[in-house]
DNA sequence: CCACACACGTA
DNA sequence: CGTACGTGTGTGGC
């Protein structure tokens, strides 16, 4: 029969691999680096999948010396050395082999290309075809009629090399190659050749004398310099050509009943991959490999139990009707957009792998009926991934509210992983399950389109692929102890958020409308003084036009450097105004009024973009509705986005007129405010026990005038504002790992001056000192730091050899608790007070949250209890050793209703 | 058309 | 050389 042999030179691929993927790319949380192995698994699986291989081995170099260093100690010298990152790959690269159930072999003293070609000649001798895939030369001499070799190029493409190749390519044949190559050297071997003699001048030789012995016979007769320098370095020669021939006849006990592949361990594979961060490598080598016997039929892993069917009108009632209590997993293609939802397709799908796809428009009545009562019912389990769009879609097409979430997949890889930009469903089911999801067409995402029977295929799989994901990922978080992290906070916060993005706020368009064109008028008055300044239009929105005008035409001198020139923001613009302040020649008066300008225009026109965003997220409702994102913030924050009211102004006068178009829609009288204040500090002062700062809260005193009159040794009241404004800046700074050189860069201080700030500033606090330290120092021994509901933020670089890259991974380390942690308990507050609004029945309703703030939407005669209510449930979300203070405003408008 | 850089708003 | 985000604009690559 037709046996086929592929040998595999692992340490040559996995380097290569190593160079040609980016390393940071390819890092797990524990700081190992995997570019090399994820590499050399893409090249076996291709390898693999293009030669079909009956039977296959892996050889690797060992380190230490082989025969050939004992022989020529210069051997493969010179060399740089292996870099650290690439270090403990090749192990690893064994261990997945192992679990893909391929053998791989070293040999002491000698290097894996000797093994290879001895096995080589073995297939040959037993009939097979051989393929050999190493990225070492020597490998030419291996190739004739039965041997092929596969030799690396390039974008992972693979050079077939036949003798015919190998002839063109060298001028030689393949048994003749390592003549030319002992004749001409090899540098990555450190192997000198005769000097003067390159590929042209060996080939003639060899041509003329048919071997290197033949020319070694004839070196007298070879004339000129190069006859002379052959002469010369003859030892040279018969050494490389010793050297550089692979042995063909090792002892290896290994027979070829061992390299036929022992099929894919399953479990292993997880398991590994699951350690190595490996993604979309899982269901390629499931799919592309041999499974192990008895590893092919894993329950709940095969796709192969799934049934979906197209329903049609009744059909959905018909399915639902035998399985409203089970668990179930939903799957909605539509809009998740807040006050805009719909549905087109949905999926459900049981645990036996039954799934039924319908599409919204084929619904009959009673199928909706059916499946209303089956959302609504809170005993009714479901599995979604990003529940809170599916509460959407679903309000929005069916006007029913999404109830009985038991797993939002989503979230679950949040908290499992926060780190993570999203979280594709198709990328956690094959991480996780090992399973490639079927891809979705463009026009299956559409909306409303007639769908065949094959269109079922994507939906109907990914409502049954979340049932084993939710499975796999609450076992994972059971391990980490975050269950109730999940279940307690995340998960009813969803619905929460749902229904804040879901009322939106009221926006007063009309002013919205005078803002703008107020701002307007701002910018073109100033784009016009800027361009009259210098005499010419230039684009103030393009910072590589202003570079030109500021620096080449003004003659001004350059800022702080950024990737593509010189910054031109606000800071920098306002120094270069204060270094023109005294000089009176024209350009520093141009200069003036052209920076003067442009920053007025930079102002103007922020305001304005800004309320023109504003006014058109307005939807015909008159309310904006924002989107909070759940999953995006590392630290457990949530953010805002279409719009983003999370950062609307609030500094400048100008800028809190914006928040006056905020304002209570028809049936509510006013908002409210309520906000922490303080949070972080006061964590601060809880987390590290010092006991300075825990009686500065409990004394209720100005924070910064009372922590200042401990730095400087004098009474609170004797603190100055410069005083206090420093201790300010420092004691925000500590929240953000800040350094004795941001100190003084932000407070335009000497560095020594901010260094010994922040010494009298430990010196007074030295619990909070030894309180950041040990938050770093445990981080690194964990890997991942904790917030005080056990969220984590894995953070490896603090390993990392890369001081910058450290450095930032510290600074993440000393904020992620703090921030985390008031994430955390204003998201407990959030709970407390939606659930006590309900409960006590009152018709005011959460609209936003700001971090630490809180907007509500008060209803006529409501506010005295809210406001009650908002103190008590936020100031005791968790008890701490310090106060929760909370501050509450009530008001017209956003603006008002700050305090 | 898309990704990136820059600038700048919030906590 | 202070954390966490999102958005708008310009720019230069494809």
């Amino acid at each position: 029969m037709n046996q086929r042999l592929l040998l595999l030179d692992g340490h040559s691929l996995a380097f290569r691999s190593f160079f040609a993927l980016p390393k940071d790319a390819f890092r797990t949380d524990q700081g190992q680096y995997t570019n090399g192995i994820h590499g050399f698994v893409n090249t076996l699986l291709k390898l693999y999948a293009d030669t079909k291989p009956t039977h296959v081995a892996v050889a690797f170099d060992l380190s230490g010396g082989t025969f050939r260093t004992k022989e020529y100690a210069a051997y493969k010298g010179g060399r740089a050395d292996t870099p650290e990152e690439f270090k403990g790959q090749i192990p690893l690269i064994q261990e997945v082999l192992d679990a893909l159930g391929i053998t791989w072999l070293t040999l002491d003293q000698y290097e894996a290309d000797d093994i290879i070609a001895t096995l080589a000649e073995r297939g040959v001798k037993e009939g097979m075809e051989v393929v050999v895939s190493s990225g070492d030369k020597d490998a030419y001499q291996l190739v004739n009629d039965r041997v092929t070799l596969l030799y690396p190029m390039p974008r992972s493409q693979m050079l077939e090399m036949t003798p015919e190749v190998v002839k063109e390519r060298t001028g030689v044949t393949p048994d003749q190659y390592p003549d030319l190559a002992a004749l001409v050297g090899e540098k990555a071997d450190n192997l000198p050749g005769v000097p003067g003699v390159g590929a042209k001048t060996a080939q003639k030789w060899i041509a003329a004398y048919g071997s290197l012995d033949g020319i070694i016979e004839h070196a007298d007769e070879i004339g000129g310099k190069v006859g002379a320098s052959l002469r010369e370095n003859i030892e040279q020669v018969k050494l490389n050509r010793k050297l550089n021939h692979l042995l063909r006849d090792m002892p290896l006990e290994v027979s070829f009943d061992e390299l036929k592949p022992r099929g894919v361990n399953r479990e292993a594979v997880h398991q590994l991959f699951d350690t190595l961060d490996f993604t979309s490598l899982r269901p390629r080598v499931l799919a592309e490999l041999p499974l192990a016997e008895g590893d092919t039929e894993e329950a709940g892993e095969s796709m192969d139990a799934l049934e979906a069917v197209m329903a049609g009108p009744g059909d959905i009632a018909r399915w639902l009707g035998g399985r409203s209590t089970q668990r179930l997993g939903l799957y909605i293609l539509g809009s998740g957009e807040p006050a805009r939802g719909d549905v087109g397709l949905l999926a459900i799908a049981d645990e036996s792998g039954q799934a039924i796809v319908a599409d919204r428009a084929d619904f009959s009545e009673e199928d909706e009926a059916s499946f209303v009562s089956w959302i609504e019912d809170a005993e009714a389990p479901k599995v979604i991934h990003e529940a809170k769009a599916a509460w959407h879609a679903i309000k929005g097409a069916f006007n029913a509210h999404l109830v009985g979430v038991d797993v939002d997949t989503e979230l679950a890889a949040y908290i499992l992983h926060p780190d993570q930009r999203t979280y594709d469903l198709a990328d956690l089911v094959a991480r996780h399950i090992g399973i490639a999801l079927p891809d979705m067409e463009a026009d299956e995402l559409d909306l409303g389109l007639s769908v065949g029977g094959g269109a079922a295929n994507g939906p109907g799989a990914r409502a049954w692929a979340l049932l084993p994901l939710a499975t796999v990922l609450s076992g994972e978080l059971a391990k980490r102890d975050s269950t109730e992290l999940l279940n307690s906070l995340e998960r009813p916060l969803m619905t929460v958020l749902a229904r804040m993005e879901d009322r939106g706020i009221a926006a007063d368009v009309a002013v919205l409308e005078e803002l703008r064109s107020a701002f307007d008028a701002r910018v073109t008055a100033a784009a016009e003084a800027a361009y009259a300044a210098i005499g010419h239009d230039v684009n103030l929105s393009s910072p590589k036009q202003l570079q030109g005008v500021l620096f080449d035409e003004l003659g001004l001198p350059p800022t702080r450097k950024t990737k593509s020139g010189y910054t031109t923001n606000a800071e920098a613009l306002t120094d270069l105004y204060a270094q023109l302040a005294f000089r009176e020649d024209d350009t520093a008066v141009a200069g003036r009024e052209f920076l003067g300008q442009l920053l007025e225009h930079r102002d103007a026109i922020k305001l304005k973009q800004s309320v023109e965003g504003l006014a058109k997220s307005v939807l015909s409702d008159g309310r904006i509705h924002t989107t909070f994102q759940q999953t995006v913030a590392a630290t457990g924050r949530l953010s805002s986005t279409e719009p983003n009211l999370q950062n609307i102004h609030a500094r400048t006068e100008e800028g809190q007129r914006i928040r006056e178009a905020f304002v209570p829609g028809d049936g509510y009288e006013s908002l409210m405010t309520v906000d922490y204040s303080q949070i972080e500090m006061r964590l601060m002062a809880h987390q590290s026990g010092d006991a300075a700062l825990i009686q500065a809260f409990i004394d209720g005193e100005d924070l910064h005038s009372y922590v200042a009159g401990h730095v400087y040794g004098i009474s609170p009241s004797a603190v100055t504002s410069a005083q206090r404004n420093k201790i300010k800046a420092m004691s925000y700074g500590l929240v953000y790992g800040l350094s004795a050189f941001g100190l003084s860069r932000q407070l335009r201080i000497d560095r020594s001056e901010a260094q010994q700030l922040m010494d009298d500033y430990f010196e007074r606090f030295g619990a909070v000192k030894r309180y950041l330290d040990s938050i770093v120092a445990q981080a690194r021994k964990d890997g991942y730091t904790s917030t005080i509901l056990g969220r984590r933020r894995y953070l490896p670089d603090l390993t990392s050899d890369n001081r910058q890259r450290r450095e930032a991974a510290e600074r993440m380390a000393l904020n992620a608790p703090i921030q985390g942690s008031a994430a955390d308990i204003i998201k407990i507050a959030m709970l407390s007070v939606d659930e006590a609004l309900t409960s006590g029945s009152l018709t005011s309703r959460v609209l936003l949250q700001v971090h630490d703030e809180l907007v509500l939407e008060i209803a006529p005669g409501e506010r005295d209890a809210v406001r009650e209510l908002v103190e008590t449930h936020m100031g005791s979300a968790v008890d701490l050793s310090v106060p929760l203070s909370v501050g509450v405003g009530v008001g017209a408008n956003w603006r008002a209703a700050a305090h």
